[in-house]
DNA sequence: CCATTTGTTCAAATTTAGTTGAACTAAACT
DNA sequence: AGTTTAGTTCAACTAAATTTGAACAAATGG
């Protein structure tokens, strides 16, 4: 589970880093274990095109989940999950009118849906073979 | 697959988004499948905490791998693992210094970075039980 | 050439995520 | 009450991602 072989770095290498404090001062220099956990969750809840549509629909308007699933082409069990994970991500807020629940995005829902602007606008990321 | 019961919705759910042009106006304002999976790709990168921290250790200076597998304390073959990911998403690159390989921030990279800091600062996402 | 160091690759095992359909709850309508 | 509609939940399943260790390749230094 940990290195293999040596934990030792070779002083060259180790030179590279002394204007950052070495090895410990690059390792306090991240962030603490729950904002990375943070971080993860929230990728984590964008991971998934069904999601992301979501979140995008939701964008332009506050809809009720009969036509966010319309829109998908999904079984409501498939769709009740996914408005889970973004529920429980806190992006979004179900709220029952009669007969059906109107989701909308949060004020976190909306900076996912702004960076998700951004990245499919970028021309970075994208590799599909090789 | 598709819906269970109706494909019908309630006219008065449609009526909702009329001044957006009903379910078609919707569907057509939704990003091509292509960008959404750009998206998708861009998020599942982040989404694994061992990414992200090398990520935030390239955004403070390009670091060879071995000083990366020291201070996340992990095998070879899993660092490998994970800075191909995040290569073949086009966050790092690696170049060959002699005997070690020197990764740094891409510019999609540093946007990812970016984002996260944003991400991390914020107090939406994050939560535990309930 | 031989040994060492750095890093990659592979297959097997494990873990986590997503899908499916059926059973279920709750409200609305007759 | 009985029916329909909207949505959730559950368990079994499939699929994808991650971990592990061993085998491998390439460069370095003796």
């Amino acid at each position: 589970m940990k290195p293999s072989g040596c934990s030792e770095i070779p002083a060259e290498a180790l030179e590279t880093i002394a204007e950052h404090g070495g090895l410990e001062g690059l390792l306090s220099a991240l962030p603490d274990d729950l904002t990375v956990a943070r971080v993860r969750a929230f990728h984590h809840a964008c991971a998934d095109v069904y999601r992301i549509k979501i979140i995008e629909m939701l964008r332009i308007q506050p809809l009720c989940a009969c036509i966010v699933r319309e829109v998908l082409g999904i079984s409501k069990s498939k769709l009740s999950y996914h408005l889970k994970i973004l529920q429980e991500a806190g992006m979004i807020t179900g709220t029952a009118k009669g007969t059906w629940i109107v989701y909308e995005l949060t004020e976190y829902g909306e900076l996912c849906s702004a960076m998700n602007a951004r990245v499919g606008a970028s021309v970075g990321g994208g590799k599909k073979d090789e």
